[in-house]
This record gives C-alpha cells, structure tokens and sequence, in this order.
DNA sequence: TTATCATATGAACAGATGCTCATATGATCA
DNA sequence: TGATCATATGAGCATCTGTTCATATGATAA
C-alpha cells in the first residue's frame, strides 16, 4: 500500500516516554485541506445553518419558506445560504422569481446522520 | 413505518407558490438536539482542534506531543482537549503522570473521513 | 416603463471564540 | 516532605461571528 515513502513524526515533545505515533508524508494532512474541512465543519456548527440543512434534507425550500422555518430575517437567512453555498454545502435552481435550495450531496446528509447518532448515544 | 401522526409543515411563508415540506411530527428536530448537534460540528470547526482530532486518528498522543504537533502551547491545546472532552469526541487515559488521548468513538473517523471526501471533489 | 416580489449585499455592532499568561492541581520521585 | 513533571484552569483581551438595518439587484406583471 505505502511502498518507500518518508515517515512524519508527529510525536517531537519533550516527555520522558517511549511512544511515538508515524504517519507515512503522503498521508499527511495539507493546511490548505485542513483549513477546508474546519470551514466545512465550522459552517454546519452553528445552531441556524444546521436547522437550514436539516430542513433541506426533507425537500428543496425557498429563502423565505426557510426564515419563516427559523423564525428569523430573509436577510440572515441569505447571508447564511450564501455561505452554505460558497462552501458547496447546497445548490440553488431558479423558478421564476423564486429561488429553490437543496442539500449539495450525500456527504452533507452522512455528515448530520453520523452527527445525530453521535449526540444521541 | 409511521402510522396515524401529525405532519408538521416546514413551510410557512408569505411566498405565492405551492410547493410544501411536511415532515413528521415524529421525525421533528428538538431544539436541543439541533443545539448538541451545533456544538459537535463547532467544536470540529477549528484548524488546530481539527488537527488534533486527526493526529488521533493515527494513536494516541499526549498533551505535550499534540502541542509540539500544533506548534502552540500546552496550554491552549489543553484548553482544546477539555472541550473535545466534553463532547464525547475524545477520551483520555493515565499512565503514571502522562495522560493519554484517543478519539472517543468511529463517528468521529466517519466524520472526518465524510469532510476529507466532500472537501476533495 | 414602472411597480412589486423574492432575494442579495454591505455596514455596523453586540456577543462569542481562542489565544496567552499566571497560577493551580495531581502524580511521581528524591 | 519538598521538588519536579505533566496537565488543567481562570482571567483578560484581540479577533471573529451572526444578526439587524438599509439598500441594491433581478425577475415578473401591469
């Protein structure tokens, strides 16, 4: 699987122990990748935009279906889905004057099924 | 699967369209669990407490490794590592004056595994 | 074109977040 | 017991976040 390759120490501290944890370079997480994932993460960490993508895992909603859903503005509700957007958590379709969201993909849905057993052990 | 029950419908707003979302009663997100959830994809939402969750991925590692990983102090990785705590995502063990922390739980791996995956297409 | 509906955007501000520094705790060893 | 190692905790502060308010845009209908 990892033929020669350059081991990472991730292990450089001062204690007095024996442990030590490799991992094989090309299996090391880039910054760019990681900064990525925590955006990813840090998106769906806040109380607001998970109930939008929890909403939108049950069928394609519009901006102001949403507000009225959150109980909040239309405008924090596009601020929100803008972001959402950016980071390819949904996609929008266009009828008319009215704009339909929709989850992005699977992942998203794995991400809050696995989050929802996690909190619910 | 759901027999005789109450749908609630997710749409409420002024728009003149007539698509609806009706989702179960049931099925419904308590607020709490919408909130625990936040906290759980916050608490991921971060690059250091992100890389932290990643190198435990490989083993586990002490305070001070993770420290020397991250490149900030005991301190701060400390402060991390109790939030971590709190929501399940790690556990810790002692041997002698070193404690030791791993993931808590394969959610956590799915999680992170389903962010890397999102992140790269 | 003008008016209106649905949504987007920018500025601004209160509240939350993550770090550092100083200090405390708990285990180990002399 | 006292000293030291490994980690935890609290306060303080600069930075980031999420909302509201005001305004802009883009599609539709009169």
């Amino acid at each position: 699987m990892q033929e020669t390759n350059d081991m990472i120490d991730l292990c450089d501290c001062r204690c007095i122990h024996a442990k030590r944890i490799t991992v094989a370079a090309n299996d090391a997480l880039p910054e760019e990748e990681n900064q990525r994932m925590a955006q990813l993460f840090k998106a769906m960490g806040d109380g607001n935009r998970l109930k939008i993508l929890w909403a939108l895992d049950h069928g394609e909603m519009c901006v102001c279906d949403l507000a009225a859903f959150l109980q909040v503005s239309e405008s924090a509700v596009s601020h929100q889905l803008r972001m959402l957007r950016q980071l390819q958590l949904v996609r929008n379709r266009r009828e008319g004057p009215i704009l339909y969201y929709r989850l992005a993909d699977q992942h998203v849905r794995t991400l809050i099924q696995t989050a929802l057993e996690h909190t619910r052990e």
